[in-house]
DNA sequence: TCTGGGGTCCTAGGACCC
DNA sequence: TCTGGGGTCCTAGGACCC
């Protein structure tokens, strides 16, 4: 009953908070002379390129462009090209959302570098420190409210931040569109007072809207629908038809009715996947063997840590598509005679199972595993004939994570992973990890110039502070 | 030579149950 | 001659997200 009186006196509010660039802003934290400068992140193998500075973006580098295909312009151009460090942006990523957690005791971490943040309560809470009237407070008090946010991020984590705020979590998305695009919003943007809603829903092409991908945006121009204003406008009866409920969702969003609530906890997730591309072609079954050893003690890791235990591993080979040779692809569901998350178990049926799939004679591109049928391990049911002593697995689990989690990732390991294995993943261009290794510490020198130290990643002197 | 990885939700249809 | 109604679970495929 409170909670619908607060939601009847004041209009909800959402903002979404997105970090600019995020990957090329994390490098650029460390590295404050490519401030101004064009940057570009790869995915893993350094294949093809998943962030980009806006300089970058200037430069005309699109988003998911393989790598190769840019080293010409890339060199002309002076872009710093980073391979992804994945430690050192989730480590800035809990840093972030540890500071915006400081704003509001309602948010969704929506992704790496998004969350969601209620602010409804807050314009409430700002009227009364601010003794603001009602009217005062939601017009300057959320925008300015969400510049405080702005330049405390940036000033505790180095990392910019734009912020949109609207009824809706799609209206915060709009928002927050219009927040980092345009430059007179200076990284924030209140949709709620914008004098002309619909002019500026004119403006958001629809497939800029959150939730519309390629598929549907064709579908919606062919019926004449081209901006989010229509969408917000069109028939609901036809959408449903041809978008289901998920579409109907997303107009009534539009509309300024919240349909999608924020999610306060992660759920567990219902599968884990870890799969990587080779660094060249793998022929031998051996290697395969060591792959998916490696790749189930990452799943099995992630399984432990949300308390979970898998009912079914799926085991998967392909060769590589983009090649004119011979393809395979090949996966194979095994089922664990008890439900389990223990790495050996796991190892055990995962190097049987990809030993039955392998096919010799082809180039290996990929493998990797899935986990799936995940349920809490508390509430797993036992079987009559299983002889494992699973207390005995369990406890042992428990220790080998607490020393990696202590020590450092991989410091205990399985032998079947493989020694120095020669398919893992190409990172010739990763900055050191400056937030989660001792080892890998930016230095500060008072000295001038500053004494070259060695670093274990990237070598280039750009990391010389 | 070189093209990423990891998720979610919804629907329809079939098998099966009482 | 007449052959119900209401479920669940699973899977595959399609769409989307970062």
């Amino acid at each position: 009953m409170a909670r619908h009186n607060v939601s009847r006196r004041t209009p909800p509010a959402v903002a979404l908070v997105d970090c600019n660039n995020f990957y090329a802003s994390c490098e650029r934290v460390f590295c404050p002379r490519l401030e101004g400068k064009p940057i570009v992140v790869l995915s893993n193998n350094d294949g093809c390129v998943i962030a980009r500075s806006s300089e970058a973006k200037a430069l005309g580098i699109q988003m998911g462009t393989p790598f190769f295909k840019l080293r010409e312009l890339i060199r002309r151009s002076g872009v710093s090209v980073f391979s992804s460090n994945y430690e050192l942006y989730g480590d800035l990523s809990q840093r972030v959302m540890a500071t915006l957690a400081q704003y509001t005791p309602d948010m969704e971490v929506y992704s790496i570098d998004e969350a969601f943040l209620s602010l409804t309560g807050i314009e409430r809470s700002l009227q009364c420190s601010f003794h603001l009237n009602r009217e005062a407070a939601t017009t300057t008090g959320l925008e300015t409210y969400a510049r405080m946010i702005r330049a405390r991020v940036r000033q505790w984590t180095g990392i910019p931040v734009s912020i949109g705020i609207g009824e809706t979590k799609t209206l915060a998305k709009i928002a927050n569109r219009i927040a980092k695009k345009n430059p007179d919003a200076e990284g924030v943007f209140d949709l709620r007072q914008s004098p002309d809603r619909d002019q500026v829903l004119a403006g958001v092409a629809v497939d800029d809207v959150w939730g519309v991908g390629s598929r549907y945006a064709i579908k919606l121009k062919l019926r004449g629908i081209h901006n989010a204003l229509q969408l917000r406008d069109c028939d609901e009866r036809w959408i449903q038809k041809e978008m289901t409920i998920v579409g109907l969702r997303l107009v009534q969003e539009l509309k300024g009715i919240p349909c999608l609530p924020l999610e306060r906890c992660p759920p567990a997730k219902k599968g884990i996947t870890s799969s990587r591309s080779f660094s060249r072609p793998v022929t031998e079954l051996r290697d395969l063997k060591e792959s998916v050893s490696a790749y189930v003690s990452r799943a099995a890791e992630k399984l432990r840590k949300q308390g979970s235990v898998a009912k079914i591993l799926t085991v998967f080979l392909m060769t590589n598509p983009f090649k004119n040779e011979p393809q395979y692809y090949k996966s194979l569901n095994i089922v664990f005679p008890v439900p389990t998350a223990c790495t050996s178990e796991m190892i055990h049926y995962a190097r049987e199972g990809i030993a039955k799939i392998f096919r010799p004679g082809y180039r290996y591109k990929k493998t990797g595993v899935m986990l799936l049928g995940l349920i809490p391990n508390h509430a797993v049911q036992g079987n009559f004939f299983d002889d494992h002593d699973r207390k005995r697995d369990a406890a042992l689990m428990r220790m080998v994570d607490r020393i990696n989690a202590r020590m450092g990732k991989g410091m205990v390991h399985y032998a079947a992973t493989g020694i120095n294995p020669n398919w893992q993943m190409r990172r010739e261009y990763r900055s050191p990890l400056f937030t989660t290794d001792w080892h890998q510490l930016a230095h500060v020198s008072a000295s001038f110039p500053p004494r070259p130290r060695p670093t274990s990643g990237n070598t280039d002197p750009q990391f010389l502070i």
